[in-house]
DNA sequence: CGCCAGGGCCTCA
DNA sequence: TGAGGCCATGGC
């Protein structure tokens, strides 16, 4: 990949930092909790996803053994406002499962593909959700990649709108250090954007990335 | 009323 | 291995 490209990805972050400033985004009081929200926060907004947490938290259930206390029917009913309740009250119970064996603070110690691997491993954890855990909760620098994404850096023009979840992936992971402030801030601030102006149907006046945007400059 | 949101699983070619 | 159907609440 070439140092131009390179140059420009890391542009781009900065370009968004000097607008916004450092996005503290994923709020949580603990790595249990924020691996918890990744579950919940599945193809929902994050008001509703508090909400369930927050059921949670008044319960006394936001605890590993808290939440493998309750049955399915109970933890789908705390969890109820963030949606799809029944699946991911499955997923949650399986998570906390997995967790027994495999607890945030061991996988801290594994190297990045086998703790990736392994959180695989559980139904209701695909690559998002696995790398959203790594990189906010587990703390290990993986890139991760959303719907965001792939529609922001499709519209500047750099990647295909079809591309895949591993190759969009790549394509940070070889333009960018492994620097876990920088996923984690870059992540934040491509989420900002894909929420205040790269919309589905977009809204480039005041866009911080229009110098760079392919379908800024068409318009 | 319809669209969208901080996806992933199962099924079926 | 990828496209389609399904899951479901709340904000706008």
């Amino acid at each position: 990949m070439s140092d131009f490209i390179k140059y420009v990805t890391l542009d781009i972050y900065r370009a968004l930092y000097l607008e916004s400033g450092y996005q503290d985004w994923w709020p949580g009081d603990s790595d249990f909790e924020i691996a918890v929200g990744a579950i919940l926060t599945q193809n929902t907004a994050w008001s509703n996803v508090e909400r369930a947490i927050n059921n949670l938290k008044t319960s006394h259930r936001l605890t590993l053994e808290g939440i493998l206390s309750l049955s399915l029917d109970e933890l789908a009913t705390l969890i109820r406002p963030s949606g799809y309740f029944n699946q991911k009250a499955k997923y949650l119970y399986d998570f906390c499962k997995f967790l027994t064996s495999y607890p945030i603070r061991s996988l801290q110690k594994m190297d990045l593909d086998a703790a990736r691997s392994l959180l695989l491993s559980v139904r209701g954890v695909g690559f998002e959700t696995a790398d959203s855990m790594l990189l906010y909760a587990v703390g290990l620098p993986v890139f991760v990649v959303d719907a965001y994404t792939k529609r922001i850096f499709s519209r500047l023009g750099f990647t295909d709108p079809e591309i895949s979840y591993t190759d969009l992936q790549d394509f940070f992971h070889k333009n960018l250090d492994k620097d876990l402030e920088l996923f984690r801030d870059y992540h934040a601030q491509v989420v900002m954007l894909g929420k205040d102006h790269c919309k589905p149907t977009p809204e480039c006046g005041g866009c911080p990335l229009a110098d760079y945007c392919c379908f800024s400059k068409s318009l």
